[in-house]
DNA sequence: GACATGACATAAC
DNA sequence: CGTTATGCCATGT
């Protein structure tokens, strides 16, 4: 026993369970919007922002809000020009979120 | 196991 | 607004 058969312990590569952080994000109501810093603490997960965008960048995206994820400036995290970038404020548009030069205008 | 990278945050300048 | 520095943690090399 020792390491081997200890829940707590991650098996090789650590794929660790996003569960907390999908739920949060699942969990973010339409037309609005939270940062990666606010959806890490308020998933139990406080420092952790890194994680979150690590989430979603491993995540097949489909049939999360991924688009209401945006930096704690209200600044989107994709660069500009992006394709991801275009297509977030595109959805974010159908919801009333304007984006003007990559920021959120509330 | 050290080093580099990243859909980040905050502070300082 | 811009960059630089520091912290934070999982991944990939």
């Amino acid at each position: 026993m020792t390491k081997s058969g200890d829940p707590k312990r991650r098996k090789a590569s650590t794929p660790i369970d996003p569960s907390a952080i999908l739920r949060v994000i699942g969990s973010i109501p339409e037309g609005a919007v939270a940062s990666y810093g606010e959806l890490a603490t308020r998933a139990g997960l406080p420092g952790r922002a890194r994680l979150v965008g690590r989430i979603l960048r491993e995540m097949p995206d489909l049939k999360l809000p991924w688009h209401r994820v945006l930096r704690s400036d209200g600044r989107i995290a994709f660069p500009p020009g992006s394709r991801s970038l275009r297509e977030q404020v595109r959805r974010l548009a159908g919801e009333g979120v304007m984006v003007v030069r990559g920021r959120v205008d509330l």
